[in-house]
DNA sequence: TTCATTTCTGTTAGCGATATCATACGAACA
DNA sequence: TGTTCGTATGATATCGCTAACAGAAATGAA
């Protein structure tokens, strides 16, 4: 029997493997040891202060003060299989859509969520793309935008069986939840107002519709109540741009070209419309007298202009904030506790002056 | 020497235990069992794929495939000390920072970052509760708005040693580093137009300056450009709104009621100027005969409107892309490869029909 | 007081990846 | 052909935390 030295107990532990940490990072095995206590006495008094003894969580709290210890939310994550992070996914991240990132974010932060934001640019790939990033850093739920997606995100979402709300427009089949309003009924109530009004010729400026199931539905809503009034409604009546303002101008100078006796625009967004509307002042064509004109979103300059913009109201910040609630309750609570698949928040005709 | 026996062999294991597992969630291990190699040639292939061959980098690709495997960033995260997530935390999420987060993300996107988004509504208390909750996501960086952040703030970051980048401002002490334009300089250069034009009696629309140092220096623009002309600029000629549409046209309305003779407003946002330029029209103004109007900004609007706007172009979407190319930068390379401290993009005056 | 419960606290084994070192395998050269 | 060196692959020990269980302490009932 050979009484071990120095270098024999060295040898019994093998090699010396140096790991790479992080700086001067406190860990919560430091924090503690300074408090006398176990680590899970300080997971617990960090996660569930009421399940340990005043002594210990005071111990803790002021080692952790001294200490500076700021938890690793990554190794909480791991060992635990949720993350507390929810993303949301935008076609863009204008004033619209903060309403509704908004909305979200009231509701959870105060639940300790945070949110991960991707912007598509209205690009399905991107989407895709974005929707694999996420799922790689295990989000606990995602919010979409619309309900048009490609294939592989559907796959994928269905696979990792993470709670999907879908937002900002309504189907019989969602993927998961879906919560919005009828882009198609909103589109179309306008246009019957409209028609009520007394146009006949109106021109139809709306989104692009690839990849965008919002602006489709929307156009579907013009062109399904103009057929039924019997009115034209065909594709030189229509025109496609994005939604900014200039486009609004371009939009209005090419459907009053190929109309010039149209006496209705029906933008199917406010920017577009505000565009459309400062342009056909430019020229002196009276608004609403000449041609009425109507958007779409409500947003905050339609009812600071002159004249101000007849729109559709529609729940952008409680769309987001409801999607966010519904994503919590499931997310919150054990069992699967579905609400309703469908949630309709509706939308509303703000009659103003511009038609 | 005894020779363990299975009994033994059981004991030394100790009582079974059961672990959650979430559903059906493919491992790298799976991945590489049925790849029929280590995980570690799995990791490489994912994560380097140029240092295996390209027979396993087939089979590993085989095997993703057909396992549906979404690679868990966490635990990669937690093991190599790195989360490839940047966090951006704005004052809002409207169209203005909406350009400065796309910079970012089309920075961050191609080399594999993502982005956490905050908003802290002009909040310096929900800065400093957004920075401590990424801070513990373990944020490989942070870009901020603007220089002014609470003691605790600044304290984390220092001791996290997490790469900062500041934006929208400029000042001669970064926390690390910074990158925008002097919003005190272009506060003063568009003053000292107006003033050139032969306006005496300038009225000054701004943001409120809490917590808000981009409104405070343009404040402090306005004034010193004023008393260095020797023009009034006392509190009354000087509203403070928030800056949405109709806030500008009620700071308009109450400049003018304390001076019915003013000439001029100079509003640190083109949504408060456009606001104001409405609401003088409205009311009959002339502009710019009896009253010049300029914003800040340049945003969508200001060219649409009529009279076009005179503004401030500032450099929103660079903001966010050299922000980002900066921390890139450092979080790439090895060394600690400090560009400028301090990296002055420069603002424009563009002059149009409002002034 | 004694025993059965309930409440607190501690021990241990992962969570799913990567870093590090060890080893096997070829190619290159003498 | 044997040796050397560089490259490709594998084994294993963490990363920092929490779930699950075990044991200790406190509480209550008999």
């Amino acid at each position: 029997m050979s009484i071990s030295n120095g270098d024999d107990a060295e040898k019994a532990e093998g090699p010396i493997r140096q790991r790479r940490r992080a700086g001067e990072q406190v860990r919560m095995t430091d924090v503690a040891a300074r408090a006398g206590v176990s680590v899970m006495s300080v997971s617990r008094a960090i996660r569930d202060p009421e399940r340990v003894s005043p002594k210990i969580r005071a111990r803790v709290e002021k080692a952790m003060r001294e200490t500076g210890y700021v938890p690793n939310a990554l190794a909480s994550s791991l060992a635990s299989q949720r993350t507390r992070i929810v993303a949301a996914i935008v076609p863009f991240i204008n004033a619209s859509f903060g309403d509704t990132i908004r909305g979200i974010t009231d509701v959870l932060h105060p639940s300790g969520y945070e949110l991960l934001i991707g912007e598509t640019g209205h690009s399905m790939q991107v989407e895709e793309r974005l929707t694999s990033a996420f799922l790689s850093h295990r989000v606990d739920g995602l919010l979409l935008t619309g309900h048009s997606h490609t294939q592989g995100v559907r796959e994928r979402l269905r696979n990792l069986k993470v709670p999907v709300v879908e937002t900002w427009n309504l189907t019989d089949e969602p993927m998961d939840q879906i919560v919005g309003f009828s882009n198609y009924e909103a589109a179309r109530a306008m246009t019957r107002y409209l028609i009520g009004q007394g146009r006949r010729h109106i021109g139809y400026l709306g989104g692009i519709t690839k990849d965008n199931d919002r602006a489709t539905d929307r156009e579907r809503g013009y062109i399904d109540e103009m057929t039924v009034a019997n009115l034209p409604c065909d594709r030189s009546l229509r025109s496609y741009r994005k939604l900014e303002f200039r486009h609004g101008g371009e939009g209005c100078e090419e459907l009053l070209e190929r109309h010039p006796d149209i006496d209705a625009i029906f933008a199917a967004s406010d920017m577009l419309a505000v565009g459309a509307l400062f342009r056909c002042i430019k020229r002196g064509i009276a608004v609403p007298d000449d041609i009425a004109i109507a958007g779409f979103d409500d947003s905050d300059i339609s009812s600071a202009i002159h004249p101000a913009l007849t729109t559709v109201r529609v729940p952008r910040y409680e769309m987001g904030s409801r999607a966010a609630q519904m994503l919590l309750q499931r997310l919150d609570t054990d069992e699967e506790t579905y609400g309703q698949k469908v949630v309709d928040l509706g939308f509303e005709i703000l009659i103003r002056d511009s038609t």
